[in-house]
DNA sequence: CACCAGGCGATCT
DNA sequence: AGATCGCATGGT
């Protein structure tokens, strides 16, 4: 893998274990915009990136060097070994096989703690594209405006958004900007009424919760990183509206604790397909995750809840 | 158009 | 501890 400056952008060239399109909608993150076949539009880190993928080239469009290396590098994970990964969890059960060699491309991104923490908040009893309305909501509301970006980001509708009215399709609709995710004093200031009108439903008290234990330092991401996975987790708990399932997303997704093992109805499912054969425990399958891959459960459980949701793993048929 | 969604808190046994 | 239920809302 080699970083180069081409024009304006950063071409990562000889790139392995990565593939844009699984990596971004694998359910991970939710601020990201389809321009096209791997082409994407996403709001992070305070950013707007452009970025797309051309076989094994990655290409960073519109950025210097020095944010490719302070911010993208590790926002996707690059400087990490996923073919050795893949060997490991592999030896500790070839029953990951068809999830892997289906997800291949998969990466678990390194992503805002706050941002991460909020948007997994609103996930619960939620679908995906339904999170990512709730999300470009609020970041409409809430946040900064970025660079001025020749896309609108759609999933910012129902009214929530300028793009209210108009299609959807960014292919069509070519004006826009793209906005930051906001922090607690933005989310704050907004108040929970203007988070209700950004269609965050009952969670909208959660999310005021956690930005004043944010802000108040009862909840710390230097402590949490610091702490390790069983305190981080009891950490986040004590967060309204964050229970087993949303802590260990923050925690793997945004805190680096790459044991973590969220169990939702995907991985409930798919994990019962693999190794009970009928319905489980969520705190059987957490158990049974943890002997089985341990240190590498948050890399298992990528493969797998990405693998269930799209082959619908054990989602019961409507006659 | 019912059913259900990357669940959780409250309120029961 | 464990089992149920209500929750806001709209995608499929």
């Amino acid at each position: 893998m080699n970083a180069d400056i081409k024009g304006n952008d950063v071409v990562v060239s000889n790139v392995r274990d990565f593939l844009l399109s699984q990596t971004l909608e694998c359910g991970q993150c939710f601020h990201f915009v389809r321009l096209g076949e791997e082409d994407y539009v996403l709001s992070a880190m305070g950013r707007c990136l452009h970025v797309s993928q051309r076989g094994d080239n990655l290409i960073f469009h519109d950025t210097s060097m020095e944010d490719y290396v302070n911010i993208w590098e590790k926002y996707f994970d690059l400087d990490r070994d996923y073919g050795a990964i893949k060997a490991i969890l592999l030896e500790k059960d070839d029953a990951l096989k068809p999830a892997i060699d289906a997800m291949w491309g998969v990466r678990i991104l390194n992503q805002d703690f706050f941002e991460t923490l909020i948007s997994f908040i609103i996930s619960q009893n939620q679908q995906i594209v339904r999170i990512k309305q709730i999300v470009a909501g609020i970041s409409y509301n809430c946040g900064r405006e970025l660079a001025p970006f020749p896309v609108v980001f759609p999933d910012a509708k129902t009214g929530c958004s300028e793009t209210e009215g108009k299609s959807t399709n960014p292919e069509i609709v070519l004006k826009g900007v793209c906005y930051s995710f906001p922090d607690a004093d933005a989310i704050l200031a907004a108040g929970v009424e203007r988070i209700r009108e950004c269609k965050a439903g009952f969670r909208s008290p959660y999310i005021i919760d956690a930005c004043e234990k944010y802000k108040s330092g009862i909840i710390n991401e230097k402590e949490l990183r610091a702490a390790d996975y069983t305190d981080c987790i009891e950490m986040l708990k004590q967060i309204k509206g964050v229970g087993d399932k949303v802590a260990n997303c923050v925690a793997l997704f945004s805190l680096g604790k790459r044991n973590a093992f969220p169990v939702d109805v995907w991985i409930k499912r798919s994990m019962e397909s693999i190794y009970f054969g009928k319905e489980t425990p969520i705190a059987r399958i957490q158990t049974l995750a943890d002997e089985k891959y341990g240190e590498y459960g948050g890399y298992a459980q990528q493969y797998l809840f990405y693998f269930g949701k799209v082959n619908e793993i054990g989602k019961k048929t409507r006659k």
